[in-house]
RNA sequence: GGGGCUGUAGUUCAGACGGUUAGAACGCCGGCCUGUCACGCCGGAGGUCGCGGGUUCGAUCCCCGUCGGCCCCGCCA
């Protein structure tokens, strides 16, 4: 049956105001009701759903052909529109009052039973998804996903062509920085025995592209780091990568901030605030344990060190005589959610964090009498905030004034738990920012549908690898010292600052940059204090190191992980949700099979020999 | 490299001190049904309990190893 002579038109283009027209429409079947006399069919375009109805005393043949139909079979339909019977309108379809009356049909292909069904909410094992991810991404949610991040993507080009930029390609085929993270090889074949790497991103060459006066670039482009996997983290992921010339810190924030507001605008419709919040590192790391905060919630971290100065508790005392200090974070209303047991095993996580132990006080009403007082309603509160009092955990080690100060500071009130730490301040703040996390997590503290922008600012520019046993960059080696602090760098390089920033979205950093060094003379001075030899930085970067010596112009830029920022938009749990074709936590991609064997031809033409791992050459 | 969780029908799961025939739901196959929409009703098929070894009269269950998946630490300038 011929049906393809009318044009074909999306379920999501016709509505009530076509009834009476022919139309003819391809897709999948969603589903399948055979009622004897009478058959519906939901097909599926990536625009929607309509129904379909086949009906023997209309169209006997077509009749015919649908009892053949199952499952995700691939047909094409023509057929009038109509209104349905009253009565049978399906609310939850978007085409719900209205249903095609088929009078001829075309099975376009068959389909085998599906390994697994295509439902809005899978709960299908994702090794599974992966292998058939054509299937999985039939899915609602994934096709929604992708188209999402389609638009996403548009909107950036759009934004950032009106204000000038060039999309400018680099080489995928490039040179080994072993600085940072591990590269993937590609062997050369014209080159026997010499490997190009794939990028971890376009740097060395989009600040080429600012001495070659490009002055505003920007490329949505695939990097390559060969490092383990997470939740966030593929093997190969995508950044919005942007680079400016004379430019300043201040404008490349304001730019990248009205380019979200732009596309939140366009694709959510949320109007967002700006100028986004800016905070010091130091800062977010004293009161959040963290460069990259989570400000949906509070439960702010306290340096508490100097309440407990002349405290009994060995702990604190240890501590401080060490040179540690004492932080403390308060779970409002905290006290009658956790247990005896909960705290125990609150102990454990601690433990895993890194820390040596968890002190803990209750905060309880003072007696109850004082409530009672014959005073103006105002002063009976504040008299009872004033009299809660600690008890519990480290309660008994703790003197009435020090416990007064403690819960001023905190604004502790009655019902909450404070916990402790007592170590070297990047330890306690470290372990205090992740229990923080842990605990908003755990008890459901964060708000959803809250997007909560953050500049993380002044980091410092260097940090000691004990490791390494070296001073190690702690963006990357082009990263600017503030200008102030240029003069810190013989002394003291490790207080100097940089001029770098990280945009936060929800406690994931989702973008950093900086301004970079332009002039060779102070990237000299960087290497040396990295430890990199001058014919070792020749090597590694020679033709970064020429390029700054012919003219470069100041510049700088930042890089946006788009994966990551389409997570928390979509409000997945995993980057893999919005991606089409992710790999699993073993790097390896099940619908392809990738990475496999090669034949031994291949590997002799490129000069390689397979040797087994961890056993020497 | 390390820690945690996990692997039973096509799928999602249940299961048993170690003991005849390993269950459910959905899916699949056959039949019936003219207003369903996760259609319904009747019937049916479908299992190397991830793989290998050990203990045992007997292992899907216990032990050892191994492979895969997910989360996390390390790592990711």
């Amino acid at each position: 049956m011929e049906t393809g002579k009318l044009k074909r038109t999306l379920s999501g283009e016709i509505n009530e105001s076509c009834t009476g027209s022919e139309f003819n429409l391809k897709g999948w079947v969603m589903h399948y009701r055979d009622h004897g006399g009478l058959i519906f069919i939901d097909l599926r375009d990536y625009a929607g759903i309509i129904q379909i109805v086949f009906d023997e005393t209309v169209s006997h043949e077509s009749f015919n052909t649908a009892k053949k139909i199952k499952n995700e079979y691939v047909i094409s339909v023509t057929g009038k529109v109509r209104t349905r019977p009253e009565g049978t309108e399906n609310e939850n379809l978007e085409t719900g009052k209205i249903e095609i009356e088929a009078k001829a049909l075309e099975i376009l292909n068959e389909c085998e039973v599906l390994p697994f069904q295509i439902e809005e909410e899978s709960d299908t094992n994702e090794l599974l998804r992966l292998k058939y991810r054509y299937l999985d991404l039939r899915r609602k949610k994934m096709k929604d996903n992708l188209i999402f991040r389609s638009k996403f993507n548009f909107l950036i080009r759009e934004f950032l062509n009106k204000n000038g930029f060039f999309d400018i390609e680099t080489p995928f085929l490039t040179k080994s920085t072993p600085e940072g993270s591990r590269d993937f090889l590609v062997p050369s074949r014209l080159n026997n025995g010499s490997f190009y790497a794939l990028p971890q991103s376009p740097q060395l060459f989009k600040q080429i592209l600012m001495v070659s006066g490009f002055e505003k670039y920007y490329q949505i482009v695939r990097c390559f780091r060969d490092e383990d996997l997470r939740a966030d983290r593929q093997p190969e992921f995508t950044q919005l990568d942007m680079e400016m010339s004379f430019i300043e810190q201040k404008d490349i924030m304001s730019l990248a901030e009205e380019m979200f507001a732009f596309i939140f605008d366009k694709l959510l419709n949320i109007k967002l605030n700006l100028p986004i919040k800016i905070m010091d590192y130091d800062d977010a790391m004293e009161i959040y344990g963290s460069d990259k905060p989570d400000t949906r919630f509070a439960m702010q971290l306290n340096t508490v060190s100097d309440i407990f100065k002349n405290s009994s508790l060995n702990v604190f005392k240890d501590c401080l005589s060490k040179k540690g200090v004492i932080k403390a974070i308060c779970f409002k209303n905290g006290a009658d959610l956790l247990s005896r047991k909960d705290i125990d095993e609150l102990l454990t996580v601690v433990k895993d964090f890194g820390g040596k132990g968890l002190a803990w006080t209750k905060v309880a009403a003072a007696e109850e009498k004082l409530k009672s007082d014959k005073c103006s309603a105002h002063n009976a509160e504040s008299i009872y905030i004033q009299k809660c009092r600690l008890e519990g955990g480290i309660a008994k080690f703790i003197t009435e004034e020090e416990g007064d100060i403690l819960l001023d500071r905190l604004k502790a009130e009655s019902g909450d738990i404070i916990f402790y730490q007592a170590d070297s301040k990047k330890i306690a703040d470290m372990v205090l920012g992740r229990l923080r996390l842990y605990l908003a997590k755990k008890y459901n503290l964060i708000s959803d549908n809250k997007f909560n922008f953050l500049w993380v600012i002044n980091f410092p520019l260097f940090e000691y690898s004990e490791e390494e046993k070296k001073i190690v960059a702690i963006h990357h080696p082009f990263t600017a010292p503030n200008a102030e602090d240029i003069e810190l760098l013989d002394a003291n390089p490790l207080i100097a600052k940089s001029q770098s920033y990280d945009l936060v979205l929800n406690g994931e950093e989702i973008g950093g940059g900086s301004i970079r060094i332009h002039k060779p003379e102070l990237q000299a001075k960087i290497f040396e204090i990295l430890s990199i030899k001058p014919e070792d930085a020749r090597l590694k970067f020679g033709f970064l190191l020429d390029a700054l010596s012919f003219g470069a112009p100041p510049h700088g830029g930042i890089a946006f992980g788009i994966d990551r920022v389409l997570m928390l938009l979509r409000n997945e749990d995993s980057i893999r949700d919005v991606i089409a074709f992710p790999k699993t936590q073993k790097a390896q991609c099940p619908l392809s099979d990738a990475p496999s064997e090669v034949k031994y031809e291949q590997l002799r033409e490129l000069g390689i020999k397979v040797i087994e791992k961890d056993k020497h050459i």
